[in-house]
DNA sequence: CTAGTATTTGCATACGTATGCAACGCGCGC
DNA sequence: GCGCGCGTTGCATACGTATGCAAATACTAG
């Protein structure tokens, strides 16, 4: 039965102080080594586990990182959930999970201060900026992943994303570059940093082609309002655009089955569709979609570093951005340049994924 | 600054002692309306925030539930994280993640008891039951979602799960009903209690209309292995089945996507295939499949109701298996008997999701 | 107006651990 | 042999809150 054994316990068994219990499980403090199996042995027989309120109500840490998000349907963040956990396991954290419910943020931000975690990921491309700014103004490390404040609130927030604009960028090179002329977009929300810096590639990477986008629809993020956007895009054959950018992989497999099964059009052959993340899905047979991963890995290892240095040097320095090169994934929801016009198809793994710059 | 502000600095600041702001905050002390409303004014004016640790330090309960997972590629398991984290924060709850890395699962044990959980939740349904069994002993309310315990050892280890017999046995009966005579099946992980239970009702489900498996793969409930079964078991046109039951629509959707672009078979004129959960990706165009719902928002509710009831009651009470019902849901991914003779097409909702009985 | 009760308040202590400080023992070099 | 320094150990206290108990206050009935 663990509950109610306690240090003085254990030190009463090993017949040692309570003091020298608190030293034999605090790693680097000095304890000889007879004393430390005493006591260990001890602590063994009760099933002595340390307290982790106790110890964090005096050492100031509690080994818990809040994590912020708001929409698990979409892969891309079950897959970054379960490798920030990962990660953060083997340092001994771990992640304490507020689910945004819209409109009560400000009881989220009471909530997540009074576990007086050790510091923030906030993963929700749409979250109000107050929310980052509240938690950080209380002197907690706040990341932002996948995401970024608004110029002007600063503060000492900082944030780890992919190169969304380089992203947007090469799409709109890939498809220009295999002939398309009319090609649209579908939004993500629209007023989210990711959708923003998406779109301004996109239409950066068209300029260069010397092309405008052909049409836009808004899918917000969700399956079916994506799917919507499309079919109304797509309604009359005449203006019909040849290829459609969708801002994230989870909406283009909506536009793809709109396409194909309810208006009957054949990708690539009648048009091109690329999307955005690289989730598992993109892989999948049905789909085969081409787009521009978001390396996780990576980004997560940049999460925790930034998180990592605020723990180690007291007070928060200044706020990071970092930003994550990305990897065109060519697959097979696109039509391709002719051979030896264009970048050649990556037929296996991209580039390896490498630590970002700063903004 | 909110690090820093304790319930002596608001009680000072408006007038009155410590434990007058203790009582202010926790709902149901008496205290005087003017006496709140000074202490709250203050606390606001301070940005005071109650210290969770030093509350459970006392209180003996963290407001925290430990969720373990381990595979999330899964689109089943990251619903119903959502769902509980949902749940769980109406009433004041947090969800402690832990992701089961395989090798140390005693580990895992220690991290969780550390933070002295009100209740536990697995949610995985590949788990060593000693991890259960071990937190059950510490005292700790233990429910197994989407999992039961081997017969044997019963503890204190309550359980949620859907009717993985029942569905089994209906999709059974509404192959056999369509006329399949060369029904196979995909199995997920072999011992789990998941895939025990709906091979089961599945055979039974055959036995009942003169059949039996025709054919059997396993697919260890992962995408490419399931994949790769299904390539194996219709690798000979000959003596190819006609019907396929994978035991979860994540390998269903690897299963179709090999039987219909890598084979050229047509689903469902020349093979029907069904799998188990109903997770949101089955209702896509690409897979409409027919599969047997595992009803999240129910099988939720009785976790949480169980884990309530433990925390009200002092003590834990006899272990409860709940078995929530589900429900057939017929898309396109498998034939249908002809009109008249089987259940019939359900075209848009099903039942309504019930709360379930005890087994 | 008084006695009695219900409600509100403060005092003191406890929860389980970490840590500064002083005391102690040991080994080393001179 | 002595003094010095280093590695261990115990003592005492602090972290921020909840709560039993007694004192004080407000309220009701007679």
């Amino acid at each position: 039965m663990n509950p109610g054994v306690t240090s003085l316990d254990v030190a009463r068994l090993a017949r040692v102080s309570q003091s020298a219990v608190s030293r034999a499980f605090t790693p680097g403090r000095s304890v000889s080594a007879e004393t430390r199996r005493r006591i260990m042995e001890a602590a063994r027989a009760l099933g002595y586990r340390p307290n982790a309120h106790a110890r964090s109500l005096i050492t100031g840490r509690s080994r818990i990182i809040g994590l912020v998000l708001s929409y698990l349907e979409n892969l891309f963040y079950p897959v970054a959930l379960e490798a920030l956990a990962r990660r953060l396991q083997r340092d001994g954290h771990h992640v304490l999970l507020f689910v945004n419910q819209h409109p009560n943020a400000d009881d989220l931000v009471d909530e997540i201060l009074q576990y007086h975690v050790d510091g923030i990921v906030l993963a929700a491309s749409t979250l109000s900026s107050g929310l980052a700014q509240q938690c950080a103004d209380a002197g907690i490390p706040v990341v932002l992943f996948n995401r970024v404040m608004a110029a002007g609130a600063a503060g000492a927030v900082s944030s780890v994303r992919s190169d969304n604009e380089g992203g947007g960028r090469a799409l709109a090179r890939f498809l220009a570059a295999a002939g398309h002329r009319r090609i649209a977009f579908i939004a993500g929300n629209e007023e989210s940093s990711t959708n923003l810096e998406r779109e301004r590639g996109f239409r950066d990477g068209l300029a260069a082609a010397g092309l405008r986008i052909w049409a836009r629809g808004v899918g917000n993020y969700d399956f079916d309002t994506a799917r919507r956007a499309a079919l109304e895009m797509f309604a009359r054959p005449a203006d019909r655009p040849d290829a459609v950018f969708v801002a994230s992989d989870h909406m283009a497999f909506a536009v793809m089955d709109a396409l194909r099964l309810e208006l009957g059009l054949s990708i690539p052959d009648q048009v091109s569709v690329v999307g955005f993340d690289n989730v598992p899905q993109a892989a999948w047979g049905s789909y085969r979609l081409t787009t521009y991963e978001q390396p996780v890995a990576p980004m997560i290892e940049a999460t925790v570093g930034l998180l990592e240095r605020y723990l180690a040097g007291a007070g928060v320095p200044a706020a990071e951005n970092v930003v994550v090169p990305g990897a065109l994934v060519v697959r097979d929801s696109a039509r391709q340049a002719p051979a030896g016009a264009a970048p050649a198809r990556a037929p296996g793994r991209r580039r390896p994924p490498a630590r970002g710059g700063r903004a």
